[in-house]
Formats: structure tokens, sequence, C-alpha cells
DNA sequence: AACCGAAACAACCGCCGGCCT
DNA sequence: CAGGCCGGCGGTTGTTTCGGT
């Protein structure tokens, strides 16, 4: 079937959205959902479509959306869950309360992949170094199947749900146990072991307050009503409301206005945080 | 201070599957 | 059942920022 194109190319605004769009989608979604995002820039007066918007607030706007750097436990997680899941982004955006898919993407090619790649090179490195000083014993009998263990190094194809994805993952690791230290279950325990520690609630730990201020220590006080998450940078933690959307119409000014400052701005809301009314649920 | 390459991030594109008519 | 609409997803690209020289 021929599809439709996602929106007419003529007339509707590409790129970085500025702060006025930002308000007026924001201001639209608080006053009126959005049940239907093709619709929704019509009817919020927006030069967009409708997938553009909903991208930019799914990705950017949304309330619920945890910004800052990723923590060590969240790089982990990613990274055990890529394991298992491959390429699934959003169903790894689904364990992971506030980051978006399209986040966790970006973090696993810029950070992550890099990170595993080292890790691998490394474990390769001693790997060869203990096979060479096997091999340089006259008594040590020469292995000639002298694969790699790829059940503990996969850098292979998995096969899930019909696709085809490719790993760079590392070995099985239990959530125990650091990203660093290798398993050493043989490739017929590796699929049960798999399964069972997805089924496990080990496997996916419950991730609550005290998993995202680990390293960085909240102010439990100052979390209440409407005040929601944690937003980690390098050297704090601060809670942001619930969402400039919930907030009022000062609030959502300041946030556009503020935009190019947003740190500074959360900041603010934060200090602030006391003052705010009970918002309500979106 | 200027330049350049790398890294990081936001946004777009095209495809797919579910749902509705 | 076919066709169309819509939302979601993953891959990719474009732009901005950062760090080194």
């Amino acid at each position: 079937m021929v599809r439709a194109p996602c929106c007419e190319k003529m007339g509707l605004k590409k790129g970085p959205w500025t702060p006025e769009e930002d308000q007026v989608l924001v201001s639209h979604i608080q006053k009126n959902g959005h049940g239907n995002w093709r619709a929704l820039p019509k009817q919020a007066g927006l030069l967009r479509c409708g997938k553009s918007c909903r991208l930019r607030w799914t990705n950017y706007l949304r309330p619920d959306i945890k910004r800052g750097n990723f923590s060590k436990e969240e790089e982990d997680t990613i990274i055990k869950l890529h394991e298992t899941l491959g390429n699934r982004w959003s169903a790894i955006a689904a364990r992971l309360p506030g980051r978006t898919d399209n986040e966790i993407k970006n973090v696993w090619h810029t950070h992550l992949k890099k990170r595993l790649k080292n890790h691998q090179a490394t474990s390769q490195d001693i790997k060869k170094q203990s096979t060479q000083v096997q091999r340089s014993d006259p008594r040590t009998p020469v292995k000639i199947d002298d694969q790699p263990d790829e059940s503990n190094f996969t850098d292979d194809h998995h096969h899930r749900d019909g696709k085809v994805t490719t790993s760079l993952g590392c070995a099985p690791v239990s959530p125990q146990h650091s990203s660093s230290e290798l398993s050493t279950v043989t490739e017929n325990d590796s699929a049960a072991i798999k399964q069972e520690k997805m089924d496990s609630p080990e496997y996916f730990p419950q991730i609550d307050e005290s998993f995202w201020s680990e390293e960085f220590p909240v102010d439990n006080a100052n979390v209440q009503s409407g005040i929601h998450d944690g937003l980690a940078t390098n050297d704090m933690q601060f809670q942001f409301p619930l969402s400039p959307v919930a907030a009022s119409d000062e609030d959502v000014n300041a946030y556009i206005s503020n935009f190019d400052d947003g740190m500074d701005f959360w900041y603010d809301l934060f200090i602030r945080a006391g003052e705010l009314p009970d918002l309500p649920e979106f």
C-alpha cells in the first residue's frame, strides 16, 4: 500500500524547537492532552507535523523525564538490559524510569559501546596472555579449539522477535556483581540462566528513590506532592517539580524564558519547591 | 585566540504493526 | 479483507559543544 508522508513538507517547520514552540505545545497538552498527535499541531497552531510534536514531547518536554548525566548504576543497568534485549531501546527505557529510549540510545552509542569495547579488549588481552603463558609452558598441551568463549564475550548476533540484532554485550552478569566481573557459565546454561534472571525481580531491581540517590543524597524533606524524581548532575542531585505543565502559568512562562538556563531554572524551582501548591496529576 | 576534530545530543526519517472503517 | 491512519520504534543525520593543539 502507498503510505502518505508523515506530514506535508510544505509550510511545516523542521529543526530545533524554539522556546515559543515549546510553550505552545506544553500549554496545549496541558489543556487538552494529546489524544491525536496528527491533529494536535493544527489545533495548537504549531507549524510542525504531529510526529515532531510527539517526539518533542516524549523526548524532552514530558513531565516525568529525568535529565542530567546517567549514573553508574543506570549505565550498568543499560548494559545488562542491552545484553538481554539487544537494541530494543524502548524496552530498555521502560525499565529506567524517567529516561527516554532516544536518550538511552544516545548514551549507548556515545559511552557504553566504547566502554564495553574497551572492557572486551582488556578481557581478551588477559585471556590471550593467559593462553600464551600456557602455551609457553611445554608441559601444557596446546588446545586445538581455541575459540573465544562466546557465552562470555558476545559480539554475536541475537535473533529476537524475528529480528537480528547485534550485541556488543558482555557476559550475563548478576546484579549483585559489578559489570567488570565475568560470569563463567557454559553456553547451555546461559540461556536458561538468562531467562531465569529475566523472570527474577533481582534482575530488574525495583528502582526507587534510594537507587537514584545512592551517589547523590537527596533531601527527602523537599520531596512532596508534585515534586518528582531526581535530577542527577556531576556533583549534586536536586528535585524538580512534577512538570512545568502541571505548575502555574507563571512557572510555565519561567520555564520557557529560562529554557536555555534549564539547570538554573530547575534549581530555582527546587529552592522554591516548598512554596509550590499541590500540583494536579497530569 | 583561532582552528579543528571528536563527542554529545536533539531531531528527523522510514518502516512496522495495531486498529478502525 | 483491503486500505488507510496513527503511534511507536530503531537507525541515522545534523547541529552544537567541548577539548586539544
